[in-house]
DNA sequence: TGTACATCAGTGAACGCGCGTTCACTGATGTAC
DNA sequence: TGTACATCAGTGAACGCGCGTTCACTGATGTAC
């Protein structure tokens, strides 16, 4: 905001990670160029391949944190409510509001796939979301907890998915938590 | 084939075409570029804009042929099956063998999203998604058959993304529709 | 059967652009003594 | 409190590249008469 800029930005890291979740918000991943992400936080061309080595390395940062936040997610939905239904609800939460990061997640053409912090961030969100399947009454866990658990994580990322194209029809209101609540119960209909 | 190549192309709409859904199966819509595409089409650089008009024009039509080989499958699969499920794994069926169509089909921001036969295809393929559950008994439909559709359309779309995304856990099998049957068959266990 | 002409498909040169990456550098910061 | 030095963050010039798009053109095809 000062006038005359420093020499050390101060956290360009955070700062291009921040401008990219936008840029991918507003365009998709193909539109990122470090170059621009460069000029939005007010620095040189060159500098973010200082704190990200190439733009892959850029797009794993945002798949690691995503993978965190995901995690944190469904975790704290978890301990807050103990229902599996609300661990759904929670993905198709995360998904709406972390698009960017949902998004990239999901692309793994787009970053380096076997980064260590990327493999542990992304077990630690699996965890947390089949982790509490085992844990259900034979009655919603079904003959096959496995397959149960499968069709939960796909309802609730295809919802999410059809959301974010905005091709769920409208009739199913325009608060994406009630809907996907409503979605989800379907398959869960004691949950 | 011959040697030396004849003014006229002969097909270069549907060859420009075919080799698109290639470049997009193995390597995103991203890495579409006319002039890649003119190349292997054997044909001068510019000649693929006067069939698509812009890029946006050719991911355009690959979207139509999506929509439109898309409602083909699934009205075929209620014909022959009258079977709701059968009709979901068709969906899967569909995003597995056409990944290409189907990546680009949900990236609206990749084409001309109101080009009429654009529109026209997709508003069939839904009506051969959708028209089913209409007739579904109740027992299958629920009290709310939109919401049932939904999570239905939710639950093949999910699994097919999550597949195509490699990350379905390896003990549902190699088999994609065997998997898609039985994941399907959670949200539809009288179908 | 032959000729004139309109139409369409494909050519090739040219344009301007933004990009990723490299590299020698300089400014700032912090630590050891 | 002061000095030397290592380390790190950011600079700016340069590179080569592939791209989309435009445009005047030419070759081939088909149709009217």
């Amino acid at each position: 905001m000062t006038s005359s800029r420093p020499y050390h930005h101060g956290d360009l890291r955070r700062s291009v990670l921040t401008a990219a979740v936008e840029v991918i918000e507003e365009s998709g991943p193909g539109a990122i160029s470090l170059r621009d992400l460069a000029r939005r936080a007010g620095v040189s061309h060159a500098a973010p391949a200082h704190h990200f080595g190439d733009k892959a390395g850029l797009l794993t940062a945002v798949a690691v944190e995503g993978y965190r936040l995901l995690g944190d997610a469904l975790s704290g939905a978890r301990e807050r409510t103990d229902s599996f239904l609300e661990v759904g609800v929670a993905y198709v939460r995360f998904a709406l509001e972390h698009r960017a990061h949902f998004e990239v997640m999901f692309r793994p053409d787009l970053y380096h796939r076997d980064d260590p912090d990327l493999l542990a961030a992304r077990r630690a969100s699996a965890e947390a979301l089949y982790g509490g399947v085992t844990g259900l009454p034979e009655a919603q866990a079904g003959p096959d907890p496995l397959t149960s658990a499968v069709a939960a994580w796909s309802v609730v990322h295809g919802f999410a998915t059809l959301w974010l194209n905005g091709v769920v029809p409208p009739d199913l209101g325009r608060d994406p938590e009630e809907a996907a609540r409503a979605v989800a119960g379907v398959l869960f209909r004691s949950g």
